[in-house]
Parts: C-alpha cells; structure tokens; sequence
DNA sequence: CTATTTCGTCATGGCGCTTAACAAATTAGT
DNA sequence: ACTAATTTGTTAAGCGCCATGACGAAATAG
C-alpha cells in the first residue's frame, strides 16, 4: 500500500462504466487498445503480460477486437528468441477516424486521423474569419469536412466523430462559444450548426494543443502546464494525463493573471493583465509595429533578422511571461512548462528573460521550460486525436456501427 | 455520450485496483460503503438502487461488510411507506478508527476518528515546538498517539492507520518534510520516528485541511481552492474531489505568488511575494505589533475591538490576498475560494478589500469566496478523516484484520 | 534429431452478478 | 376484518468473464 489517492465519491463522475462484468469487459477492451496502440506490435503474449491478465483472456478480447475491426493481425513475428513467434497486432488503418477541425483567425483547416494517428486526409482554407458571422463560417467548415471525409472513405476509413478547435472561451457542454474576441463571436451553439450525422466536440485551441502535446509530444510528461498563443494568450493545464477545464470550462485563461496589479488597464476590467504585456497587440506596439497590419509571423520573421526593437519587445514579455509562470508553477508544481502555439516559434527570444524571472523568483524549485515540436499544428491534430483517443478509450461503444 | 474526459493510459496510476472479478469485488464493496456513509442509514434495497446493482449482489456485498464489521444492521425501519420496511444499514460505530495527529508550531493535537465521521477520542498539549528537533517533538507526539489509541480500544475500536499534519512541505513519499520553516527541519524523515505499528502518513496541514473541508464543509463543491496561514500562506487545490499534489508535492503555494513583481525581497530568492503583504509577519508589523511576541490571535482580538491600525494592516492584506486569487481563479476556474485556518478568524476584515479586488480583477467571472466553518480544527480533522476515507475506499483490505 | 521454450487455443472451473420466484411485512381498498 | 397491492430480503438457477491447466504448433539450442 503506497499514497492513499483520495478520490470522490466513486459512484461520483470520473467512472463511467458500471462496475459489473459487462463494464469490466469493456475497461479490458480498452485496455488491450491502449496497450497495442502505445507500444507497438505486440503478440497476445506480450498484451496479456502487459496488463495483467492471462492469455487466453487476451486471445478472445482481441478477437473481438479484430472482428470489429479496431485491431489488425499483421502476421508472424520475426523470430529472434526462443520459442513459437507469436503473431503481430497493430491497431487498424482502416477503421474508425478522427476528424479534427480547426477555426483560425485567418483559416480554416480539417484533418482526418486513423487509429494509428497518421494523418490520412487534410485541408487547408486561407483567408480572414474576424468579424465574419459563424453561419458562413460554419457552411464552409461542413463543406471541408465533407470533403475530408470523403477522402478518408475512399481509403477504407469510416468517421468516428468529429472535434472542432476554437479560438475562444468554450463553456463545459463542449458544444458553445461562450466568447471568442477575435472572430467577435458570443454565445453561439456550434453543435447546432454542425452537421448532424457526426457527434461533435467543440473545445478551446489551447486545450487541444495541450493535448496534442501530451499525446505526441516527445518526453511529454504527465503534469505540466502548456502556454500557447495566437492572439489572446492561452493556457491550459494537464494534471496526472487529464486536462483540467474548471467549472465553466476556462481554466487555463493565462493571460488575464496580474503582473503588475498597478499596470494599464485592460478590457478585462483588471489592471496589469499578462496580455497587457506579452500579447500580441502589446508586444507589436513594443517593437513598433502597427497591429491589425502585422501578425506573429511578422516579429519572428523581424527577429530573425536581428531587429533590435523586436528583441527588446520580446525580451520585455518573457519578463511578464516569467512572472505569471512563476504564480502559476507556485500553485502548481506541475513537472513542465511546454510553450506552444505560435510562442514556439518565437521561444529563441522569449525564453532566456523567461527562464531567468522564473529561476529568479522560485529559488531552485524552477521546473523545466520546454518548446512545443507541434507549434502552430496542435490544436488540429490535437482535436483529430481525441476523437481517436475516445475510440480507445471505450472500443465496444463503436464496435457497433461498421 | 456527454463530454470525452481523456484520461491518461487505464494500466497507468489511477486504476488502482486490477480489472478482474476480485478487483470489481472489491470495488463494489467499497461503493456500498460509500453510499451507506453518505446518505444516512439506508435499506439493502435503497442501496442497490443507488449503486446499480441488484438486491441480491448487493445483499452478498452487506453480509460481508457486516461480518467484517464494517457495517452494521440497525434494525427495521420506521414504516412510511407501502411496503415492507427495510432492514437499515449503518456504517459501524466499533469498527477502525482514523487516528489525525497535528504538528503545530505551538502544539499537539492528536484524534481518533470512527467510520461515522465521529469524533471518539483526543488530546491537546500546548507548548511551543518552535526550534525543537524532531527527536523529542515525535517522542511526545507518539505517547499521544498511544494514549488516544488506548482511549479509542477501550471503545471498541481498533487503530486502522495514522495521519500526520506538520507545518511544512512534505515530499510525495507522505513521508519525508522538505522544509518546515516555523519548526526549523529539514529534510525529516517522520515516517522513521513514528511508532511502526502503523502506517504513517504525512502530509501538509493546508492539504488535510483542505480535504476536512471537501469532506465535512457544509455544501463545499469538488472543485475549490483552500486558502490557509498559520505562519506561512499555505494552500491546496481540490479538482474533481482529489486533491491536486503537483510533481514535488508541492502543489498549491500560495505564499511566493508574485503579486508586486518589484515590491520588497522575500527570503524565497524573490520579490513582492504575497508573504511579504499577507503573511503572519507582514500583517502583525503593518499593523505596528512586534511579530514573535504577538500570533494571529492578537490580530483578531485587536481588529474586533475596533483597532483602526489592525484594520488596515488587514484590508491591504486582503487586497493582496485578492490579486494573487485572481491570477489563481483565472488559471483554475474554480467553483469557490474557501479561506480556512486562521483566515478564518480574520475573515470579517480580509473579505470586503480581498472581493472587491478580486471582482474588479474579473469583470464578472468571479467565483464565490467562503470561509470555512472548521477552521484551526480542519488539519487535525482532515488528517483523522484520511485514514477513513482510505478504509471506505477499500474495505477488503482491511477486513482481514480484527 | 531431440529437448526446450514460447505462443495461441481449448476445455474446465470458479467467481460474481443477473434473473426469476418466493415468503415476509407493510399499506390501501372494500 | 379481509383481500389486493407493494416493497423487502433471500434463494436457486443461469450466464458472462477470467483463471487454470493441458495441448499442439513453431521456433531455438545442443
């Protein structure tokens, strides 16, 4: 007996599955998914020494499994040890896939993800959505998503739900936007505006970049706080592998945290927000650029360049940067900082200031500041992979529908 | 289908009890025991319907817990309703007992707690432990502990582990204090000088306090941040009804959040730390008293006769306390900030300045600020109630033992 | 070529919950 | 007062799921 985990009441949200041996069948399904996917091909063998159970309980888990479709036996292994090879199990490229969608300020982008994560289909729409109402938007969304899965069928795959990435406050139903300032966007049920024969998901870009981050990240581990931005600054934070939304869904909302309480006003009501400082507005004003006109690409491309002004300006919201992180890592120990979203390509500056305030200020008990591999990718594959991720989670809920 | 919460691998920390016939046993066994503690004496048959299960499996489940002594039939129920009455079941009086004991700066505590949540036994004594070393401090502490464990024995209960609440970090072992700087240790390993007869937890007193409150605050949501100051400001994340440890364990420190990034240095290596405006010292010399000869007590006696000084050194306090909660509710999204320990008592002058900033900080997405009932008793209370709650959540593992 | 090792499958069994039926204890209706 | 209806708790039979143990198959080691 270790730590005594205190959980809620277990009856309580957080087990889903009844426990009686139909849900016990079922937890064992996703385990055997979970294992495959994780770690390779693997024999029923090694499934069954991995999660604990014999193999012939592993044996009639994957056949159901295979006759679902969700897992695929690739054949003999090749034999190097000892005794019979056992036969290989991969999770299936041609089963259930994960559409993931994507609404930006300046596009719009869906993709269609198997079950082994691979990106199998992918489009890309350019052009501003500020301002524009979410009808249109929507409409042309639909029509990608149409088109990617179209795409995804002709190559075998069938979709299995559909995870739409917002640059916005989304509340807990993960079907409205309660406020998205960039696309001026209030209270819009998306979930209505969707189309109806795919069940789906809508969430904040900062929580799918989270998640992309912890689940393709390399060496990503299971606590950390990830800090994104593309307009507004983003947060989101991962607690032992699950995101942590809060309440109404916002948690994670870094950039209204108060650096400096006697600071400038902001439309937030507040004094001194961290967007005040290390936003994208405040950071182009600091190098003298005209916002509206220029956007993030700009700084890192002017940075690049050795622009003195950009350096400064960056090097000032690393400081503010620093200062929030250090309220935040204070309350949270997490065991990383991972910056993401259009941060990563702008860390070369960002983070000598931010790692010096952060060490300054927590005395030894710093945590590491990691940059995302994903960038400006995550939120989309982020979305497409919890589709994927729900598949594994609970295979028997769609083993169903072929 | 409602909302995917994405849990991290089901093979990895989190399941704890392996998915086979014996685990679901014993998961269900824990279930009947939550329900009957939760809601009052109830009937095999509003258990089953509660729990999902049929009368029948719930009845097997009950025989065992009564036999282990675990739970307790009391008799018919009153009849009310049509029907036979049904037989109540109650949590049993004279089974384990939590045992809590406290490692304050100036005192013992030590309680014995039964699985009703009751109270049975416990003794104070007062001294200061300031500066003394963990030798001697945990030699009296353990003759304490032997002294309410006899008290509880001769009332039929028997020990089913020990909690223990210090002043200080606690390392994730919940054996080891890092640093406890009102007592002057570092680096102890507590689980070594404690008697060995049974198994010892350690912890933070602002975590048990926090998870008193989850567990005996009246209408307390599972999502809340607990905000306690005994010397330091200590503080403690509750999410989804677990307690938040962070990587170190050191998850919720409140105390080194940033609040004046340039005000006066603080000891953590930092500046403008929330200590250096909230904590103990601060308030006692804004306030104009002379700090190590004075405590929190002073503070509130001082403040309800009216002393203008002490109110002021309090509302600033709150102010401060107020703009490190913003950042925190912005990052969390919490469901309420509940103020425990001595904030408690201090409560009446901390509030009007902390909500007002707090408010003004967040144009609306405010949450509620509460204070807790339990107060200093919360750390003690909590720490008995832990080892509880580890015996409702699994009941198998203490069955063996009589 | 034989012994050994490992894999996947099958038959058997145990465990835990469900189903269905029943006696017991109460209320509602005549 | 007596019957019908309702709810409780128990019992026996049944079924699903995993464990156990034995077996043939397919590789390596000597």
């Amino acid at each position: 007996m270790t730590t005594p985990l205190h959980e809620a009441h277990p009856s309580s949200p957080g087990r889903r599955l009844p426990d009686t041996q139909q849900g016990m069948r079922r937890r064992n399904l996703a385990r055997v998914m979970h294992t495959v996917n994780a770690e390779g091909p693997l024999s029923r063998a090694a499934v069954a020494s991995r999660i604990g159970l014999t193999r012939a309980a592993v044996s009639t888990l994957v056949d159901e499994l295979i006759r679902s479709g969700l897992l695929e036996e690739l054949g003999p292994e090749r034999p190097g040890r000892v005794g019979r090879p056992g036969s290989s199990l991969a999770v299936s490229g041609r089963g259930p896939a994960g559409i993931g969608a994507e609404i930006g300020v300046d596009h719009l982008a869906v993709c269609a993800v198997d079950l082994r994560g691979t990106v199998r289909a992918r489009v890309v729409r350019h052009g501003t959505n500020r301002g524009r109402p979410p009808q249109p938007v929507l409409a042309e969304l639909t029509a990608l998503v149409a088109q990617v899965v179209a795409e995804a069928e002709r190559e075998g795959l069938w979709p299995a739900g559909l995870a739409v990435a917002v640059p916005g406050l989304v509340a807990r139903d993960t079907r409205t936007v309660v406020r998205a300032p960039n696309l001026d966007w209030h209270e819009v049920d998306l979930g209505a505006l969707l189309p109806a024969d795919l069940p789906p998901t809508v969430d904040n870009e900062a929580n799918f970049g989270s998640l992309a981050e912890l689940w393709l990240g390399d060496d990503t581990p299971l606590d950390f706080l990830h800090v994104s931005a593309e307009i507004g600054i983003g947060g989101a934070v991962v607690v032992d592998g699950r995101l942590l939304r809060g309440t109404r869904g916002f948690a994670g909302e870094l950039g209204h945290v108060p650096v400096h309480p006697e600071g400038p006003e902001c439309a937030c009501g507040g004094r001194g927000c961290l967007e005040q400082y290390a936003g994208e507005e405040a950071v182009l004003r600091a190098a003298g650029l005209t916002p509206g006109e220029n956007r993030v690409e700009v700084l890192a491309e002017r940075a690049a360049q050795g622009d003195k002004e950009v350096h400064r300006a960056l090097r000032d919201a690393g400081t503010a940067l620093g200062i929030a992180l250090t309220g935040a890592v204070n309350l949270l120990d997490p065991q990383a900082v991972v910056l993401g979203g259009a941060l990563a390509a702008l860390a070369p500056w960002l983070l000598p200031s931010l790692e010096l305030e952060l060490a300054r200020r927590s005395a030894g008990r710093a945590c590491v500041v990691s940059v995302s591999r994903l960038g400006p990718e995550g939120p989309l594959l982020g979305a497409a992979h919890s589709v994927v991720r729900a598949v594994l989670d609970d295979p028997a809920a769609v083993a169903g529908r072929t």
